[in-house]
DNA sequence: CTTAGCACTCAAAGATTGAGAGTGCTAAAA
DNA sequence: TTTTAGCACTCTCAATCTTTGAGTGCTAAG
């Protein structure tokens, strides 16, 4: 194994990746930074195939890579371009705006022009409102018999609840409901809600008036919602202009995300690569996973990355991944920084290996 | 045309529908409910294709319904099925769950079960907020600095906005902006909130306290939230597993969906069947969309339909959408009438031609 | 260790063929 | 006048064969 097999191989993948057609030893041979002739081209890509970083579709083919092939590649061969600085001016542009947003929006926003810019199906698994803070919690009375809970958390997403009751609240009832919720909630980490205290907190609530039912409930919907893992996806519909990926795959996989979460969570920092039917990992044949974490402050708190075809320009995207993923830490820790210098936050002492 | 001629017709369409292969003369001849022989029925084709209701894809190939003969079978031939009896039943179960639940959530799930049980994807229209009122805003101070503004109109949706300005509001002018809005926002229709009653409101806030321009500009978004028209689609996924639609054009209209929206708005009563590039209405080929209005009390406040393959099972899909804008109708009627009976809903008089 | 040369292999792209399905037309039957 | 049987004809589809060309492995010479 030399310099040149692996400057061979690189070439074979680079120009695979880009035609789609198997690469001859011809081609090789006529690049400019090949110097042999097509003959040692040939014996070294025989020692490539034995050694399983190439394979031929059949005798009389060029060249393709494995996954092996794909994998040495990423991991020794390849310079992953920088972004450009324009590119990077104008979505920190884009960015910036989200200054003031929820971050439940920032994601969602990046995870559309991640999709968008890399033409493939950009995923994003936010588990960051297990590390939130419930900031409020309120019951506002809104038309005849109706109640709206409203719920906020310190990662400045909103959630509400209409119920319905079978009468009116009282305003000292409404009051105490109200009052109770937030001295029993605001200022909870949501890691730290547990089945158990939420089982209390419906029976003193239950105790004090059986027929609140429907808030009770409410309550324990709010609670079941923030305790989920958010799995988003955007631009799904890029994968179905892959010729290498099949269609019906695809569709297997839209409907099934939620396999991926496990996947995407295994702990791991930096940019990982995970190819599709490697060893039953996962849906799409031919296709090929780029994740990375985000972290708030030193934790991690969600994976994003993107789904596309095996024979793709990891060179261009791993760069936006990166670009990305950096972005959004740097965002949501410096509100989470805010929110601790006014107190808002738990400071995070644990941090994962 | 006679009766013989229209009943090979529309056994030409069902079996068309059925197997999607051009359908020969003694296929038709061997039918039960045809009791001529095939050279007889060969006679009758011809006459049907010279007509314009059948093609051939090319000379001995059996024949093809075309767009006009699809449109005969619809509006003449066909019967529709009545939903089975415990079909109804579990749908209206299904639905029923949602009596307490807003609007939107009914839509949406509603929609979910429509393309599930059609295998199209199933699109709405709803521009029900237009006739809704505003039932209540309010201003939530979280956190430092932050602010919610919580908007829910008598349709039962509920928006927020959260807004982060450079000082904390006294608790003075917290009451006063909170107030003012409620005062003039409360009880008005959101068909009656014009451009014109916006831009005073915002004068009249700047002029109280120039600085509340986040809120303000909050209050502004919320507006153009609540005046556009949500369309909804779900399942688009089903379209790319018939053979007939082309993937690209499948592709092309999730990313262009909105087009939809004038050709479902336009006003007409009951069922409507559109086919698509018929005189280029609509962007697939070979697709057809199935639609009918929902309504309000006696107004019409969306649209709700399918779209599919044009060699779709017309006589089992019908009857679900149908069930489907009948049911909404009455779900939201039901709720607009116990509002109305509160005072909170003003009348609707004007009614649809 | 590299290279030119050559025989060999194999898929992809025509070309050829036969079978089968379906038609239109005609002339006889109803 | 309408229906039907019969027949010649057309055209697709699938199978088979042939050709072409790209690409290989091997060998022997540089």
């Amino acid at each position: 194994m030399n310099e040149r097999k692996l400057k061979i191989l690189a070439a074979v993948v680079e120009f695979y990746v880009r035609t789609g057609e198997p690469v001859g030893s011809k081609m090789i041979a006529s690049l400019p930074e090949i110097h042999v002739s097509a003959a040692t081209v040939r014996n070294d890509m025989a020692v490539l195939e034995q050694l399983g970083y190439l394979e031929q579709p059949h005798t009389s083919a060029g060249r393709v890579p494995t996954i092996q092939g794909y994998r040495l590649y990423i991991d020794e061969l390849m310079s992953p371009a920088c972004l450009p600085e324009e590119e990077c001016a104008r979505l920190d542009d884009m960015l910036a705006v989200h200054g003031s947003m929820s971050e439940e929006l920032l994601i969602q926003n990046a995870t559309t022009a991640l999709a968008e810019l890399t033409q493939c199906a950009a995923v994003v698994s936010d588990f960051s409102p297990q590390f939130s803070v419930i900031s409020k919690v309120e019951v506002i009375p809104t038309g005849k018999r109706v109640y709206v809970i409203l719920l906020i958390t310190s990662g400045g997403s909103i959630k509400n609840k209409a119920c319905r009751l079978e009468f009116d609240l009282t305003n000292e009832q409404l009051h105490w409901f109200s009052g109770y919720l937030s001295e029993h909630l605001e200022g909870i980490s949501v890691s730290d809600l547990s089945d158990e205290l939420m089982e209390n907190l419906t029976a003193a609530m239950s105790a004090y008036m059986m027929s609140l039912a429907p808030l009770v409930q409410g309550v324990f919907e709010l609670y079941k919602d923030l305790r989920q893992h958010a799995l988003l996806c955007k631009g799904e519909k890029h994968l179905f202009s892959y010729e290498d990926l099949d269609k019906m795959e695809v569709v297997r996989f839209i409907e099934h995300k939620d396999e991926l979460i496990q996947l995407m969570d295994d702990s791991f920092s930096g940019i990982r690569v995970v190819f599709g039917k490697d060893k039953n990992n996962f849906v799409i044949g031919n296709s090929s996973m780029i994740v990375s974490k985000y972290r708030k402050g030193r934790k991690n708190v969600g994976s994003l990355g993107v789904i596309g075809p095996m024979r793709l320009d990891y060179a261009k995207v791993i760069p936006y991944i990166e670009y990305f993923s950096q972005k959004i830490t740097d965002l949501i820790s410096e509100q989470s920084e805010q929110s601790e210098r006014t107190g808002e936050i738990k400071p995070d002492e644990e941090d994962e290996k």
